[in-house]
RNA sequence: GGCCCCGUGGUGUAGCGGACUAACAUGCCACCCUGUCACGGUGGAGAUCAGGGGUUCAAAUCCCCUCGGGGUCGCCA
């Protein structure tokens, strides 16, 4: 090795010794006689004094040095003198003194800070990523990244899985998300896809008797990216033989909780992790993705005003549809302005618009000294005192808050108030950063009607199992069907799903069927899973979550993009290697590939 | 494909019809400086204001188009 000890590890104990380090200057200053060097590698920072009277050759070599200049310095570990220790550093109470220096290789001035944590355009850090991951927060990032899977690998290990690859050339599928196709050099015409999941590898694992499988898999999918969606993404996929759901769900609670008691300790995690139904997030938070760390639930005020004489109230709920609302606490002073952003929010999701109802100003007190001269609202002069008493007392609001109530069709009600409470949510600031509210969806309908195709689709993947007495429901009444499938959710982010799978072939040609399916259609693309059920398939179920999402939650990042090495923009573009990129001809002749005119 | 936001020295910002010959901070270069740690001091270089077109006596500033980036809806079984 070219270093004896790393920057970042040098402390009090360390002096008297002599050390050889090697690293990149993180900043340099020069006091004339006196150099300072501050070092740097990827465990910290330590700074190194060049004093000319000590060592007039290395000083020499240090009036060179700039920053990112790869450097190797050898010297004494000295306890720095005192007054000049520097508590902001871990080092900061000992200094290299150089005896020997040497540039292994100088910098160009690099395009943006590696010593500064300030925002640089993102296109820019993309393109030199190396010199991004320099950055404290990237390392940090990286370094949490390899905590969390190597905390994975040892759980799932200690808890008698193994880990298995699977193939990363496999068959296209057109159900479910687009696939990236790699075409075939030896079977001229026909392609390979890369997985969306290892879906329906895991379940063979599961038929080939390995009773425990998991794996971090890299998964493709060729659709447009989000903050928390990439191109490529990382799952820890697994499944298991002879299990109940509660049996997943408890066994993925215990590797949570220990797996932020491990990497991040003054994160908190609230526990049990709720179980809710889909209907009832629906209902409650608009959503089926709730950020549960703070409430401002969405009550059902329809009883209130069905006889209303605001007629939008009335005829929402006389045509079979709801009013519903939330209270925004303290917000009864919301300018015009503000509460027209709210407006538009509420349209933007398809609501008619937003009622909204101030409570008196931000003095605060009980609802007893509500009068309607206190109510500052659109729908004012149409309610009644004790309407907007009631509705106020069923949102739990006081004076000083604020009212938002939508009416219309259930569906878009709860769509535009989830909407609404995630917004306020965040202007209010109520969600605390270092919490994290896990919480597990369940009794989603395994079923959805498609309108464009005319046809029942699956809510979630065709392998999902019923529940055993909905199975009739197939034949008759398929929208009423509930699965076997659940969503991991924390902190408003759907970050993992699974769900008890079909193992019989019967059930799942059945599925296949009411999915419009012709039978040769589902021996094509399915037949390699029907004759596998066919050969004693165990009852069996699983999880899929997203490393990226549990990552960048785990570092309190805005995007997963924080928290990948070398993530694509939004447009699927790898700047750093400027990918995707035409190919010869040669290479196109030889996958017997024709570029077509657009 | 729709909607929204952004693009000004290397970097991050200010300027939002005339006082712009474009400001500030930092970085960079030179010189000075032996206890700094975001070192300090003096001086200097560095910007066709993303690109194109238009309105105007006058455009970084207003309008249109294009390009690039981001957010989001659609999409993501």
């Amino acid at each position: 090795m070219l270093k004896t000890h790393s920057c970042g590890e040098l402390r009090k104990e360390h002096v008297g010794k002599k050390v050889t380090l090697a690293g990149w200057v993180d900043r340099r200053r020069d006091h004339g006689g006196l150099i300072f060097i501050d070092l740097r590698d990827r465990e910290g920072i330590v700074q190194v004094a060049f004093n000319p009277e000590v060592s007039e050759a290395s000083h020499k070599v240090a009036d060179r040095m700039r920053s990112e200049y790869v450097v190797r310095v050898s010297g004494e570990v000295a306890r720095r003198p005192r007054g000049t220790e520097n508590p902001k550093l871990p080092t900061g109470e000992v200094e290299i003194i150089a005896q020997e220096a040497e540039i292994l290789n100088p910098s160009k001035t690099p395009p943006f800070y590696v010593n500064e944590d300030v925002e640089v355009e993102e296109n820019l850090r993309l393109k030199y990523r190396y010199l991004d991951l320099r950055r404290p927060r990237m390392r940090e990032s990286m370094m949490l990244r390899h905590q969390v899977v190597k905390f994975i690998r040892d759980f799932l290990d200690a808890n008698g899985f193994i880990e298995i690859e699977t193939p990363i050339l496999i068959k296209s599928t057109p159900e479910g998300a687009r696939d990236y196709l790699v075409p075939s050099r030896l079977h001229p015409g026909k392609f390979y896809a890369l997985p969306q999941s290892p879906q329906q590898l895991k379940q063979l694992l599961m038929v080939a008797g390995m009773e425990k499988y998991y794996q971090i898999a890299r998964c493709f999918r060729d659709e447009d990216t989000r903050a928390d969606r990439q191109p490529e993404f990382t799952q820890l996929d697994l499944e298991m033989s002879f299990v109940e759901e509660e049996d997943i769900l408890c066994l993925m609670e215990e590797l949570f909780v220990s797996l932020v008691a491990a990497v991040k300790p003054q994160m908190r995690v609230l526990t049990p992790f709720p179980r809710l139904s889909y209907a009832e997030v629906l209902d409650r938070y608009g959503t089926d993705k709730p950020d549960l760390r703070f409430g401002m639930e969405i009550k059902d005020l329809s009883d209130i005003v069905a006889k209303s004489s605001f007629s939008i109230f009335a005829e929402a709920v006389a045509s079979g549809g709801k009013v519903k609302g939330i209270c925004a606490p303290g917000c009864a002073d919301y300018t015009r302005r503000q509460l027209e952003e709210l407006n538009e929010l509420a349209r933007s999701c398809g609501a008619g618009g937003l009622v909204t109802i101030s409570l008196g100003d931000s003095a605060g007190g009980g609802l007893d000294g509500l009068s309607m001269e206190k109510v500052r609202s659109a729908a004012a002069k149409f309610l009644t005192t004790d309407e907007v008493k009631e509705m106020a007392r069923r949102l739990e609001a006081k004076m000083g808050d604020l009212l938002l109530v939508v009416a219309g069709e259930a569906k878009v009600v709860n769509l535009a108030l989830g909407e609404l409470r995630q917004e306020m949510g965040a202007r209010l600031k109520l969600a605390e950063p270092n919490t994290l509210a896990f919480a597990y969806i369940k009794n989603f309908p395994l079923f959805r009607w498609d309108e464009e195709a005319g046809r029942w689709d699956s809510e979630h993947h065709p392998f999902t199992k019923p529940w055993d007495e909905d199975i009739p429901l197939i034949d008759t009444d398929p929208g009423k069907v509930r699965s076997k499938h659940y969503d991991m959710v924390c902190n408003g982010y759907e970050i993992g799903g699974g769900s008890l799978r079909i193992h019989t072939a019967e059930l799942q040609r059945k599925v296949f069927r009411l999915l419009g399916y012709r039978d040769e259609e589902i021996e094509e693309r399915f037949g390699h899973m029907l004759e596998a059920f066919e050969y004693g398939a165990p009852p069996h179920g699983g999880i899929a979550l997203g490393i990226d999402r549990i990552v960048m939650l785990l570092a309190g990042r805005e995007t997963i993009r924080e928290v990948i090495a070398f993530p694509k923009t939004q447009s699927a573009l790898d700047l750093t290697f400027n990918a995707p990129s035409p190919v010869s001809e040669a290479q196109l002749a030889e996958l017997h590939i024709e570029l077509r005119e657009e």
